[in-house]
DNA sequence: AAGATTGCATAGTTTTATACTATTTAGTCA
DNA sequence: TGACTAAATAGTATAAAACTATGCAATCTT
């Protein structure tokens, strides 16, 4: 247990400075006495003498204080330097923001809300951290992540939401594929095709949904957690996916053409949302980092 | 100004090291409200979310305060150190003690003190300060020395003296100086023979001050203010002096040799005395340091 | 040497902070 | 649903810290 306060060592250093007890009172805006019985507490919770009282010649360290004196200063450096980065931590728009996001969502928006972000706020540091929607839910809780962007699908009432975008489902169908003809693909026609699903949650859960609404089954050939392997196995052929997020170019990485087609039931809009915790007052970066957000989603 | 406490700081680590409010207020042994109210109201002043509250789940920490936290933790582990310095500094036979001395008094006694008190004592570092009885006042005064070891003559009231010898004045004259063949040697004999004088105070007054007692005027041929010129002075029969401190051998820097003789009036002694000031309460290592420093009189 | 001045300490009082107990609130878990 | 858990709040007592006013013991002044 702690004996003595910070607010003591600053009287008692604000005396060494000045050379006077009135000295230090006059410049920390207390009276003498305050500084006075403060000093003589502190001498008493420590057991040293600390100060030398010269009548009407101010006081002195004594030796021992000299001594104390110099981790006492480093101490309330240290101190100021704390409340400094506190204060910033909730008021100022610098500092860290540690910022989730679905994988399916980071490579095609997260970059671009955070270099104009950036260009603004260029002493803005950014953590990224990407998962599945349940990772990022508890991640927020546990106070790990600040804000997420996460599909509005199955989110807990404890987070607060702020809209960014509504979002189709597409179909991925590759170069060849004989429906790349039609201008809208129906769910029924391509219940029985073999199907590459996306395979994390929510989007499993809201794909077979599409599916089922329509009282289909879909033929899931493949599945796979990474967008990149979905778009690369309908590449060469093995199949046709659904997919909510479109990357811009169409060409998978190993160079294989795709095609994308809409589908005809217009099925049910996602909506892209960024989440934080209804229980964490919200601090000026990630107001700013909101705005930003949004600002991003209504400008592409 | 800091606006916040230790204390605070440290129910904060608390609280995140338990996981919970209430498993902090059993570790610090205080109740939990007392904890909540102190989080709440640092968090106040910070003007950031430090906890984030889980109902019956306990608390966990905001990014915010995960990246203050570090800090803070620092901060109160230099805090701890302090108090444990200062306690050692009030109350331990161990740290630092700055002493001084007047130049003749030093080097015969203070190593042999600092000797045996080394020997009980190893972690004690002792600061050496050596000056005039007026500059080791002052000193003592301004707080850089805690004790010195000094003539009772024209002390000040507002120093603690302990007596540790008392020391009476001889005359040092040259091998072959004529008042060698005497046991002892009168004042009178010696005021028209050259005096060289070790001019520092007190020594000057106190020396002239045994020639006024007899109603005499020395013949001052030289003056220093270092112990040994003169003593080399005498050495090559310059002239007699008089002392007070006794160099063990009797010899000279360049090999001179010294004879020494009592002086006859039986002159008024002086009193060796550690001296520190009134306004200072003694530390340990003070305490120790004045044992240790009366047996080394009382011995030798 | 007397009186003014300086500057810390103390006394008395008020305000604020911190502590406690008891209770409420809002969740979880079975 | 009811039992349980854990933090928040209310109400109150105590301790800390603040202030003003005054005292005291030096130094400085004339």
């Amino acid at each position: 247990m702690i004996q003595y306060s910070l607010r003591q060592l600053e009287y008692l250093v604000a005396c060494i400075d000045t050379g006077s007890v009135a000295g230090a009172a006059q410049k920390l805006n207390v009276s003498q006495p305050s500084i006075s019985v403060s000093i003589t507490k502190l001498e008493a919770t420590l057991g040293v003498q600390l100060l030398i009282r010269h009548h009407a010649q101010g006081v002195s360290p004594t030796a021992a204080a000299e001594r104390l004196v110099q981790s006492g200063r480093n101490l309330l450096s240290h101190a100021y330097e704390l409340q400094r980065q506190a204060h910033l931590e909730g008021e100022a728009i610098s500092g860290e923001l540690c910022v989730g996001s679905f994988i399916t969502i980071a490579p095609s928006y997260l970059p671009r809300v955070i270099k104009n972000l950036k260009g603004v706020h260029p002493e803005i540091q950014i953590q990224l951290r990407e998962g599945t929607q349940d990772q990022l839910v508890s991640k927020l809780r546990d106070g790990l992540l600040e804000m997420a962007f996460l599909y509005d699908e199955d989110l807990p009432e404890d987070l607060r939401k702020v809209e960014l975008a509504t979002v189709s489902p597409y179909v991925l169908l590759p170069r060849h594929h004989p429906l790349v003809k039609r201008k809208s693909v129906s769910l029924s026609e391509l219940a029985p095709e073999p199907f590459i699903l996306l395979d994390v949650q929510p989007s499993r859960r809201y794909f077979t949904g599409l599916f089922e609404a329509e009282d289909l089954t879909p033929n899931i050939a493949y599945s796979s957690s990474s967008l990149e392997t979905v778009r690369g196995l309908v590449g060469c052929g093995l199949g046709y996916s659904l997919l909510v997020t479109r990357p811009k170019g169409d060409l998978t990485y190993d160079g294989a053409a795709l095609v994308v087609r809409p589908i005809k039931e217009m099925s049910r809009k996602s909506r892209i949302v960024l989440a934080s915790l209804n229980a964490l007052r919200p601090t000026q970066i990630m107001k700013s980092f909101e705005e930003f957000s949004v600002a991003h989603f209504k400008a592409g």
